[in-house]
DNA sequence: CCTCGTCGTCGAAGCGCTTCGACGATCGGC
DNA sequence: GCCGATCGTCGAAGCGCTTCGACGACGAGG
């Protein structure tokens, strides 16, 4: 492996100047900087990320803490952090893997080591231990997600609470007028992620505002779970028209349930979907759907950091519009049925 | 951040005794040992990575490339990828998170700068354009899958000809005669991904073997691909009693065509699935199934690296026996059926 | 009782890079 | 035509660690 040294005695020129060529600090004249280069390619050289990393204390590395459970949304992780890798690389930094479960410790490792530049944290809750760990790091960090008190830490996520107010709207400007929410399962309102109430928070107030008749209830996994969860919803408030569900996996149970007893979608009652648009698009029929938007979720962290990390400002909480798409699960209510 | 000189001084001895104590390569006494140790908890010591990785050429990384697009199988990598993450923690290893699409150039990239010890690649084509550039690198690599021609380079992962032969194999012990096969998609065929040709090359065998009489046919995805594949089975071999299902995403439309037409799983038609152990049983009705076992292949992959880092002897090919588990999908066939 | 080997520790060199200060050369302004 | 600023380059220091060789001290073996 050539080092620095080599470039330099092929380019006829210092170290130093190699690395000015490098890092562009400093003006270099364009005859030795082609020099250099040509040196660079020849040599194939590649400075070492150890020494870099040592002498400029900085890593062009960033942290991603995910929840790699086998969980439920597998798919939206791995969204996220397809999306932060991208991004990453984008701004010639790469990305360490750590899991949620090597906890506080984790964290603090990679930190105080100097592996990692900043910190991109997901899956938070409520009132998340790592957070006041985060707070003592000099790396800074960027939260995907919204826990309770996050003064001084940046937070990137979906607005759950606008996601559900457009939901209703979407609903209620279609006609409807009761409406039951299918929501996440007890085990995450459990986990204390607070999209889950953010959203459900969202939901009551816009029925309110849109004097709708609305019932909520959480919903267990699995086919029982989904029919037991309707009957709830049924028993609750008779009438349904629609349902907004906030829950990926009861979806498809839920539509087999409701074929099964006949009801037709969206004939006799209209979905509304929160889930990743091509979890909407691949079931039987395509729903109208509000995305959770990964993608743009983990760029904007990414961003977030860089900025953070050449001391740019940042807006320490940014929730993201939700975006409604029109499918084929809503349809208008007629006057008579209102 | 506290160095390795303030620990010396604040035990009382030379940095080198520091570096001894952390790495165990000379003898200390208990009593130094004692104290050096105490200096590091109350300073909250943690050797700087870029420093260490300089002096002793050892990053304590490896790199994982993993597929990122947004993919039929995201589950099964995630699960590759929490097993490598944790296995290598378990070494005292990070995790470096590549996208393969960065290609041979990010691989180069991240060995070159010395980023990494190892590197770990999933998702290997037949005749990977990575594997030459893999040669060139002074790290070793570890390859889940079994390209073409990866002499030199060790490769972990399922055996999936025993696995349809195992397939079969149960089957045929259940009475069954006349057997379908769902296989891949197309495009898996077409993406040159070997494990495709391995399932079926055994299962062709396996069928010549047991004297039965089998179809075979990719299948694309969606409820119309499964359609199309099962209609095109039913035409080719009449009096099909069961199904190997070598295909993820076909699963859940496949049972609901079955359903559909009046088909009883296992009573008319038995299925055997291949595809990790929680899709099976997350099916409308518990599939009899063969796993594809991320978590081991891996750690596999991972023990296997570290294994060439501290220059032990690898096994070049592994391939992992598949286990074959019955659950409620597969039903011995009466005799008067054969 | 002397020697040799082992144990426990130290000091110094060096890993490959960045960055600061210095310095000659060049150039524009008056 | 001279002075100060700017440009382009160099040398050296130092980032924090590992590791090698050296060196007392000490115990065992002859």
């Amino acid at each position: 492996m050539p080092t620095i040294n080599d470039v330099a005695k092929a380019a006829g020129v210092s170290p130093s100047t190699v690395s000015y060529v490098l890092s562009g600090r400093r003006p270099i004249s364009a005859e030795t900087r082609a020099r250099v280069q040509a040196a660079i390619a020849e040599l194939g050289f590649h400075p070492h990320a150890g020494a870099r990393a040592l002498a400029s204390s900085k890593t062009n590395v960033i942290a991603l803490v995910a929840p790699l459970r086998v969980d439920v949304n597998v798919p939206v992780i791995m969204q996220f952090a397809t999306a932060v890798v991208t991004a990453a690389r984008s701004y010639n930094h790469d990305v360490l893997l750590l899991t949620k479960d090597e906890g506080t410790a984790g964290l603090e490792r990679v930190a105080h080591s100097t592996m990692v530049d900043a910190l991109i944290l997901m899956d938070l809750e409520r009132d998340d231990l790592r957070i006041p760990a985060l707070r003592r790091l000099k790396q800074p960090s960027v939260l995907i997600g919204l826990p309770q008190d996050h003064t001084g830490i940046a937070c990137v996520d979906l607005d759950f609470g606008a996601a559900a107010r457009e939901a209703l709207a979407h609903l209620a400007g279609h006609g409807h007028r009761r409406i039951g929410l299918v929501g996440p399962s007890p085990a995450v309102y459990k986990r204390q992620t607070t999209y889950a109430d953010r959203f459900l928070t969202g939901f009551l107030e816009a029925s309110a505002e849109l004097s709708l008749r609305t019932v909520t209830h959480p919903c267990e996994p699995g086919a029982e779970g989904v029919r037991s969860c309707l009957a709830d919803l049924d028993a609750e408030l008779d009438g349904l028209t629609a349902l907004v569900v906030h829950n990926e996996e009861a979806l498809r149970p839920l539509l087999d349930l409701l074929h099964a007893t006949g009801r037709r979608v969206p004939d006799d009652i209209s979905i509304v979907a929160v889930c990743p648009r091509d979890v909407a698009t691949a079931m039987p029929i395509q729903l109208t759907s509000i995305d959770i938007p990964a993608h743009d979720v983990g760029t904007l962290a990414v961003e977030t950091a860089m900025r953070l990390l050449d001391g740019r400002r940042v807006e320490y909480t940014r929730l993201l519009a939700p975006s409604l798409v029109e499918r084929d699960s809503c349809r208008e209510i007629s006057t008579s049925h209102r």
